[in-house]
DNA sequence: CTTTCTCTAAAGTGCACTGTGGCCAGTGC
């Protein structure tokens, strides 16, 4: 069994705990379970094979006792007895807001439901409303739950098919009878969430490439396998469609499956008045009195032609890319190299999993000069947030740890919570005592527009507010941003010279992408930042690169481009100067 | 279920918000 699956099985047991009104601590400790196994740092399934899980702190003896059952025997007993109490589809329950194992036990109890479908049904047939707890009002906002919850039914951002996508690519370009390899569609063009994947690759052995794709790992079921295009479902649901074209054409199919549809349409307009017709396959001249055709060897030959410098994929939205590729004014793009460090990390002081030293030493591996260290602070309890002596001394142990750090640099901060009133959690003597302050809103999500454009304004005026976390709070998916003028705030953010985040966390990639152009004319900066909670999530910058890039942003608009002596001084500017 | 200021038993995350039902319970951060 794989660390994975005991994960799954770990987490399961919490779920059904919750739905038997079992001690809530228990529960927690299945949890806490799931995570010390997930971010184990060494073979802890050969560890729980052995029986050897002594010591580990989250792991005591019934928790050893279940992982070395599962490790040996692929299973777990009581696991088992624990689902065959309940219907599977009570699951997806969980996955609607407002519905918690409370609620779910007594619509299983005494309702009979099962499944979100019968959920609906009930709703629909007026059966909710009127049961003890729940009311018309909970009945509207769970026919709402579900509706959000059937528009995101096959949608998947892009953080969560990177991986899978970056391993087919991998096995196809391995293929003795791949010439060229791309991924096109939406995950090329870096949108937060996508709903498909669409593999090309050059080949002149199309049926074998089509073939070989269909026995890749980790497929599902296979839609439609012919000659020169196969589509699959992956595991996680996921469509994936293939198309196999010759060298010559590959450039034609790169450019028309990279999209986005409103681009193509442009492209061809454009192409049309040269007399050319542009499709997947080619250019063909429409009448005789047509110019000759271009020679296309790659994609930039194919922009060239139409007289436009070459579009990076991630502008293809039809926002103004042509225009400005029509008079050579389209930005130079920020790359993941250009970044030099990052603000906004966690570490086990709240609620991540690494220590300052395994957060540095992470960071330093990834060629980084700098580390923002910016820990919740203690109105986001749920997050373990600090108070200001664990504040301070954290400052301390930054500063001395920094003095064994060669060419490299941890900064303190602090992730604040903005409060209510827009007031921060903490006063102005603390901040000023750190090098950088992430202002964030983590509560009281429901205010009006104008309150909570106001509650955020307030905050930026404040002369230690450095940047502004994750702007609309959104999880991608999940939760929708809450109400807040996003103009407003960027005229500002550009006044009191407060730098915007660009969260790269997969589940938020806030703010928006589509907003970033604007920000970046009015002059204000941006700071991509992985929000990360244990080293891995470092990684995250890639991500947040790709959509700065989407967002028309250069590496003279993002901070953490600046090289640690350069954003040393800068933050010692005062917010007006900067 | 785990940890511990323990040795057998107790403690272990607090608050805002929403909706329901009559002032509290469930959910989510």
């Amino acid at each position: 069994m794989s660390r994975e699956e005991m994960v799954t099985i770990l987490e399961e047991i919490a779920l059904l705990l919750e739905l038997k009104d079992e001690n809530p601590f228990k529960i927690k400790a299945y949890r806490s379970g799931a995570e010390t196994v997930r971010s184990f740092p060494d073979d802890i399934v050969a560890l729980a094979t052995a029986n050897q899980l002594t010591g580990i702190k989250g792991i005591g003896e019934a928790l050893r006792d279940k992982l070395h059952e599962m490790a040996t025997t692929g299973k777990l007993a009581f696991h088992e007895n624990l689902r065959a109490e309940f219907p599977a589809g009570l699951f997806e329950l969980f996955e609607l807001q407002g519905l918690g194992a409370k609620k779910i036990k007594i619509l299983h109890r005494d309702l009979g439901l099962c499944s979100v479908a019968d959920l609906k049904q009930a709703c629909l047939e007026n059966r909710i409303a009127g049961t003890p707890g729940f009311g018309a009002k909970t009945q509207n906002n769970l026919l709402e739950a579900i509706a959000h919850r059937e528009s995101h039914a096959g949608i998947f951002r892009l953080g969560n098919v990177a991986h899978v996508v970056e391993d087919m690519l991998d096995q196809l370009r391995n293929h003795p009878d791949t010439l060229r390899v791309a991924v096109c569609g939406s995950y090329r063009r870096a949108k937060e969430t996508v709903h498909d994947i669409d593999l090309l690759v050059a080949t002149s052995q199309p049926t074998e490439i089509t073939s070989f794709f269909t026995t890749l790992p980790g497929i599902q079921k296979i839609l439609a396998h012919g000659e020169t295009k196969a589509s699959v479902i992956l595991d996680n649901g996921l469509q994936c469609d293939l198309r196999a074209v010759s060298n010559a054409q590959f450039p034609f199919a790169l450019q028309y499956f990279s999209g986005s549809k409103e681009h193509n349409v442009a492209l061809r307009q454009l192409s049309l008045r040269k007399g050319w017709s542009l499709n997947e396959y080619d250019f063909t001249r429409v009448n005789d009195d047509a110019a000759p055709l271009p020679v296309v060897h790659d994609e930039k030959d194919i922009y060239e032609a139409l007289g436009l410098s070459f579009i990076e994929p991630e502008l293809r939205e039809n926002m103004g890319e042509i225009e400005a590729a029509q008079h050579g004014k389209l930005p130079r793009l920020i790359d993941i190299s250009n970044l030099r460090g990052t603000f906004h990390n966690h570490t086990t002081a709240s609620d991540g999993k690494n220590s300052l030293e395994e957060m540095a030493a992470a960071a330093q591996e990834l060629g980084l000069q700098y580390l923002g260290i910016a820990d919740h602070s203690k109105s986001s309890f749920q997050a373990n947030g600090l108070h200001e002596d664990r504040l301070l001394q954290q400052c301390a142990n930054i500063r001395a740890l920094n003095e064994s750090l060669d060419g490299f640099r941890l900064l303190a901060g602090s992730e604040v919570d903005i409060l209510k009133d827009g007031t921060l959690d903490f006063s102005d003597d603390i901040l000023a005592q750190l090098d950088y302050c992430v202002a964030s809103v983590h509560n009281a999500f429901t205010l009006s527009e104008d309150d909570m454009t106001r509650r955020i304004i307030r905050a930026m005026e404040n002369e230690h507010v450095t940047m502004l976390g994750h702007l609309t709070g959104r999880l991608l998916l999940k939760r929708e941003a809450y109400s807040v003028n996003i103009a407003k705030i960027i005229d500002c953010a550009a006044e009191t010279r407060t730098v915007i985040e660009l969260n790269c966390n997969p589940m938020r990639l806030d703010m928006d992408w589509r907003w970033w152009h604007r920000a970046r004319d009015k002059g204000v900066l941006c700071s991509i930042n992985p929000d990360a909670h244990k080293t891995e999530q470092l990684q995250f910058l890639h991500f947040g690169v790709r959509l700065a890039r989407k967002g028309w942003l250069r590496r003279e608009d993002v901070i953490n481009t600046l090289s640690l002596e350069k954003i040393t001084e800068w933050l010692k500017l005062p917010k007006e100067k900067r």
